[in-house]
DNA sequence: ATCTCCGGTTAACTTACCGTTACAGTTAAC
DNA sequence: GTTAACTGTAACGGTAAGTTAACCGGAGAT
């Protein structure tokens, strides 16, 4: 069964959550956020991560942590959150899903099975790797045919989101919202630049990872490790 | 603003939701299941199908509709659902997600737009297959008899339309409509064309995928996965 | 302050897809 | 058998979509 890390601060509730999930045969621990949370999550490495959301108004930092934990960790977060933040949720890229008060187990168990079945990259895998294409996700590496490559930070998200989703298309719009973030305005070509630049670094030797399929968007070359 | 239709029976709940919705900036339409409803949402083309799930005993029709609805329309599919059948929908691979009752409108809303910010395609149901036939919705790939075929976009859609509503005649307008949309206006003889190329690449193998029903359109034949 | 490099925009260039047209082939009607 | 209507095929040109190069503002470093 799946482990789980609850992280909040509402202790009575979430201790009554985290006992129905652990009778429901989930792994479950619960935590305080604090500064070393990225990295204690990353040591425990959970399947998903459950993060009480206080809220988006400046003085509640879990929205910085969960963008934290997000970065260093890729694992899916489900956000628990009160009614009245709801509207704020639609622009945090980091939040794969939620459930809001009164928190119902039976709903977060099954919401819990669900983004596993759906989740693609592999979390607990430290490297992505395809036709001598490595990316250490450890230390957000790249190199090709055992040559390391520098790729700015931006390629370096899109190479590793791309890749991490192998095979399926992504339109720009889509590619915008999850490198970009929701919240960003700004033309499509924007990505075909970023495709090109990367393009260049990595496709030197004449193989190709990334395909255009033309009038959809991009895709990375499914092949073998 | 996405285009939304709501199935179900609680017409006064229901009714309210619709309400909220509107005032949200959705289009909003309220139906009931019936026979024809794949056929009806076909038809309309909304983004995103709202639908009441009973439950899963026997008498309860709704699952067998969505899963109708969801092959013919592939749209992603929201169930409405009370707290105590939570525990059968995570077999339910055809519904993209859902809320439990009591139905919150602002939260509804919300799943609304993630959902239509998610990837190209629905998450679940990623393949179309018939006769050595394979439609990839996730890759957008096509492949015949296990050997890859390279599909212009215009093709590809064409041919994802009628392999998803095989056994149904289109007539060229139908298609026009659908493909092209609604706003053009054009030859008839495009869509022959279309269809030509798409045969020339799809039925080399003396196999026959796509047939012409005289004076009326095309038919994707009806044939084993 | 100056320099460097990243990220986003813009515009020109290139490619191949799409829609049209014309004509040949095929089926149905009389 | 002849004709009319419908469908299949081939070729062509315009154009929309993608690629590429160059530019510019801003953040960070020296």
């Amino acid at each position: 069964m799946p482990d789980l890390i609850i992280i909040g601060r509402h202790n009575e509730i979430l201790a009554g959550l985290q006992l129905a999930l652990s009778r429901k045969g989930f792994g479950c621990s619960l935590t305080a956020y604090n500064e070393d949370i990225a990295e204690y999550i990353s040591h425990q490495s959970p399947d998903v991560v459950i993060a009480e959301v206080d809220g988006y108004q400046s003085g509640n930092i879990s929205r910085e942590y969960i963008q934290e934990i997000k970065i260093r960790t890729s694992l899916p977060i489900i956000a628990l959150v009160t009614e009245n933040i709801l509207e704020d949720l639609d622009v945090d890229q980091n939040v794969d899903d939620f459930i809001s008060t009164p928190y119902n187990a039976a709903e977060l168990a099954l919401r819990i099975k669900r983004i596993l079945k759906r989740e693609v990259v592999p979390d607990h895998h430290e490297t992505i790797s395809c036709d001598g294409l490595l990316i250490d996700l450890a230390s957000c590496e790249v190199s090709v045919a055992g040559k390391k490559v520098e790729l700015t930070f931006k390629e370096y998200e899109l190479l590793k989101f791309l890749a991490g989703n192998s095979g399926r298309v992504f339109t720009r719009e889509a590619l915008l919202d999850k490198i970009w973030g929701m919240d960003y305005f700004g033309g499509d070509r924007t990505v075909d630049v970023h495709i090109r630049r990367l393009r260049s670094k990595i496709e030197k030797h004449g193989q190709s990872y990334i395909e255009t399929v033309r009038n959809i968007g991009y895709r990375f070359r499914k092949g073998e490790e």
